[in-house]
DNA sequence: ATTACTAGTCTTCGAGTAC
DNA sequence: TGTACTCGAAGACTAGTAA
């Protein structure tokens, strides 16, 4: 089922009318003038929101009387609550960095099939095999990713040698770009280097080169 | 210009991916899977919206770049808006009353066009001559009265005497019925009884007789 | 890969009316 | 007064395809 927009008014002015629990009478023709739709349209319409169970409708012989269903409260509050989160979010906190030449450790790293699946399952996209290297303000990267949620990617073992945790932050390079910043759950050496992974060569996309200053948020 | 659904959506799908004030990078189709529309129909909306200035778009050889203008936040400001106060609003007060019969004074006022011309500029509509008497709990007027808005009629003069200002309070009558409760503005003898105008009559309208119990709301 | 035009199909609208 | 059916017109959608 889709609503349609003038669904979604006349959704809209039974509630602002009746309220989410009280009953409002009206005509076709009365709403009809109110919204300017043709009297026919709000007819059907009402048929067809009543039929979905968005309303409770009752016909006389002079109007309707016209309340909200459990479920036209519904679609009203699951609307609402999108717009809402549109409007709370934070402004976005910025992070800059220096792009640098990395050791090709974080490449070694990213690759390992281990980390990748958890890539893709957690950040939904096959992720490129290597990193971004940002040298950044160590007390700013602390702020900037106590306002982001933390990702898991749990550790892992092979024949050979185990590998550690790690943490992913979801970040949108220079603006556009998904990526995340990934760090060690447990790093033992602080540092002002960090290592941005993404579905995307950065390097090549962003046209970057060494000492480039790149923007997180 | 009246936006759809499908526009709705797309705008609401942008602010999501860029918030209020970034942007976003995404291609036609991209969208067009995210959101169950056809390629080409998000092709032919962004151009709307561009149009309309609802959004700001950059076309490039692989996919868009999209931010909310500010008429498109208006948009999507209002919509919240009205949301809002329609979960915002508190649950009506009810007041009941008995019905008395009048001595006819009150539609010797009620008819007057120095109030008639207020009545309909303020309530929207004509207002039957007359007035329905009701025998309420003067603890439990003022507890109602104080939940509604004030709406101030004017006193006014004819050649042989002075009117005095009134208060309105809009009120719905049995729960479907407009109406308003009016009340002299400065009144020396508090009462139990009260007058509702409406455009309708009221004792016809909803069969009223003497000692009928009444809900206002 | 993109975006977007064309053209045919499908959907929705409202004037005219019936009841 | 009401609601709501029919039906021709207008609008919106997408498959095909060009650039």
């Amino acid at each position: 089922m889709m609503i349609s927009e003038k669904d979604f008014s006349l959704l809209l002015f039974i509630a602002k009318n009746a309220g989410l629990n009280d009953v409002v009478k009206s005509s076709t023709s009365e709403i009809a003038s109110e919204l300017n739709f043709s009297q026919q349209t709000v007819s059907r319409k009402l048929s067809f929101l009543a039929e979905e169970n968005l309303i409770e409708r009752k016909v006389f012989a002079d109007g309707n009387i016209l309340s909200l269903t459990e479920k036209g409260k519904k679609i009203l509050l699951e609307r609402k609550t999108e717009l809402d989160k549109i409007f709370s979010s934070k402004k976005r906190i910025k992070l800059s960095g220096k792009t640098q030449s990395g050791l090709g450790e974080g490449k070694y790293y990213v690759n390992l099939s281990g980390y990748q699946k958890q890539f893709k399952k957690k950040l939904g996209k096959k992720i490129f095999p290597g990193t971004l290297n940002l040298k950044i303000k160590e007390l700013e990267l602390n702020e900037f990713l106590s306002s982001k949620e933390k990702i898991l990617v749990t550790g892992f073992s092979t024949e050979k040698r185990s590998f550690g945790p790690a943490l992913l932050f979801k970040v949108k390079v220079n603006g556009l770009v998904d990526g995340a910043i990934i760090v060690p759950e447990r790093t033992n050496h602080p540092s002002d280097i960090i290592e941005v992974i993404s579905p995307f060569f950065l390097r090549k996309k962003l046209k970057l080169k060494d000492n480039y200053l790149v923007s997180l948020s």
